[in-house]
Parts: structure tokens; sequence; C-alpha cells
DNA sequence: TTCGTAATATAGCCAAGGCTTCATATTCTA
DNA sequence: TAGAATATGAAGCCTTGGCTATATTACGAA
């Protein structure tokens, strides 16, 4: 390939901005797919999500975990009385399980090119947002096929 | 604390939340990036970049683009000239350079496990902020062993 | 049963990154 | 070279997702 003066892809403006705008999207999606998978995972493990375990287990302040916990209900994800546990409803489960799944491919994959597993760990916490339906398909046939 | 059911990975709360504080910092650096790489390829198809290309391009209004140059100057990985183009410092070229050899490798690793050139390059936009110079280095191992 | 502590909620602040609207500078053309 | 069109900048607003500090509630022990 060329070195510089290459523009790195003929791309109309338009359609590059549409790429921008769509992974600013996914980028908004992406703490409440943490949140809820956080969730998820609490409840499997303690029965329970509370606030102080949710903001612990994502590097945060509580308050910060109740305003998101607000947000989620807000979107019909999870639900939560005062001083109660937090609980994801159908659509909040559903979401929960989609995003762990992805996750765990992620990973798989990751570690199937030849990344380290702790590293292979870390990267997917950013990476799984922004991949899609069709390239997670593209990566459980690989990890089939292999 | 019990421990019945199967957590999905055994994971410390402290190091979980550093894996998310980690995704957040690469988070706020994605936006510079972009922002570096548009500039960069922009000066390199017209030989300069205008705010109101670098909008257009990124999907943005004029007073968007014009406020993210004006972090880049902060950074100092840009300058500027109220009515002139924007202009990259050293570092900045240097990080648009990174940044540009990274998108295409992860462009490349995507394709090289079955995902369709689209979707690749798409997903690509969100997913390369997330890759670790470790994770770079095993996509550019697997695809030259490949 | 009361009370101290821990958990949770509320209020208010900040920066980032969007937006619109309006003012001003530059450039182009007639 | 003047005036219109275009490009840039400035001001002000919104939401998100952080934070700290301060109230309030719940709960276990004395």
């Amino acid at each position: 390939m060329t070195e510089h003066d290459t523009p790195p892809t003929e791309i109309s403006p338009t359609e590059q901005a549409g790429r921008f705008a769509r992974a600013r999207e996914k980028q908004s999606m992406a703490i409440l797919e943490d949140y809820v998978e956080m969730i998820g995972d609490l409840i499997a493990m303690h029965g329970e999500a509370r606030v102080a375990d949710i903001a612990e287990r994502m590097g945060v302040a509580h308050p910060t975990a109740t305003k998101a916990v607000a947000r989620l209900k807000r979107e019909g994800l999870a639900t939560s009385r005062p001083y109660r546990g937090v609980f994801l409803t159908d659509k909040g489960e559903a979401l929960a399980n989609w995003v762990r799944v992805r996750h765990r491919t992620v990973v798989d994959l990751l570690i199937a090119v030849g990344v380290p597993q702790e590293t292979a760990e870390a990267d997917a916490e950013g990476i799984e947002h922004h991949v899609s339906r069709r390239t997670l398909k593209a990566f459980e046939a690989y990890l089939t096929d292999k």
C-alpha cells in the first residue's frame, strides 16, 4: 500500500458520517448494557443486586450507580424500590443474556486469534459494545469451523 | 456471600472495576482519535482540513467540530488560526498515524475471520478504540502467519 | 426497643459532546 | 470593488455520566 497521500478508502462523506453516527449510538447503549449485565451477574451470584455492589464493581461512586439504575428504569430494563435491591425486567433480562453471550464470544474470538486471556478479557469490555449481530455471527462461525 | 450459581467468571470486584475504568478512559480518547485521524485524512486528500469538512464527515454540526478542535488544541494535538484550516502538531500526526494503522489492522482482522467488508469497516469504527497495543500485536501476528 | 452504623437517596457541581441561533469574517463573483 | 454567499466563531441550552456532601432509611445489637 502507498504511504501517505492515499485517501484511506474512498468513501462518501455522508456514508462516513453515518458510520460515526452509528458508532456514537452504540456508545450510548454501552453503559446501559454494562449495568444490565452487571445486575444480572450479581443476582446470579448473590441472589440480589444492591446499589453498593453495583457501584463497587463498576468502579463508580454510589450516586452514579443510582443514576444509572434510574435510567435503566426509565428505559424499562430494570425495576427497584427504595432501599431494596434492583431487579431486571424481562426485557432487561433478555438484554443481559444477549450481552453475556456476546461478551463471551468476543473474548473467545480474541483468544482464538492469539490475544492473551487477561488482555482479551480487558479489551472485550470495550470492544463488545461495537460488535454488530452480523459480526458476532461471523465470530461464532469462525469459532465453530476453526 | 453464597457462591452457588455460576458466576460468569471469578474476578475480584476491584479488578473488574479497573477494567471498566480503563474502558471508560479509552472511550474518552476515542473522539480525540477520530478527529485527529479525520484531520489527517482531509489534509492528505485535500491539502487542508476545514471545520466544515470535518463536521460533514463526522456527521455533526459545525459548532460541535469547532469545540472538538478546541479540545485538540488544548491537548496539544492540533493547531488552527481563525478562518484558516486546522493542522496537526507532531504529536497529533503521530497519533493519527498510529490510529490509521490500528484501524486498518482491525478491519483486516475482521475480514480475515469472515466478517463482510462493509460490516467490518463500520464496526471497526467503534472497536478500534478499545484495541490495546497487545491485542493489536496479536492481530498483526495472526494476519502475518495466517 | 432503641440506637448507631451502614446502605441508600437527594441535591448540586463539573466536563464532554451534542444541538440551534445569531454574529462576524472571508471569499467569490458580477 | 461591492455585495452576496459561504465559512467560522460565539453564546447558550440539553443530556450523560462522573463527583462530593448531606439527608434519610433500614437493620442488627445491646
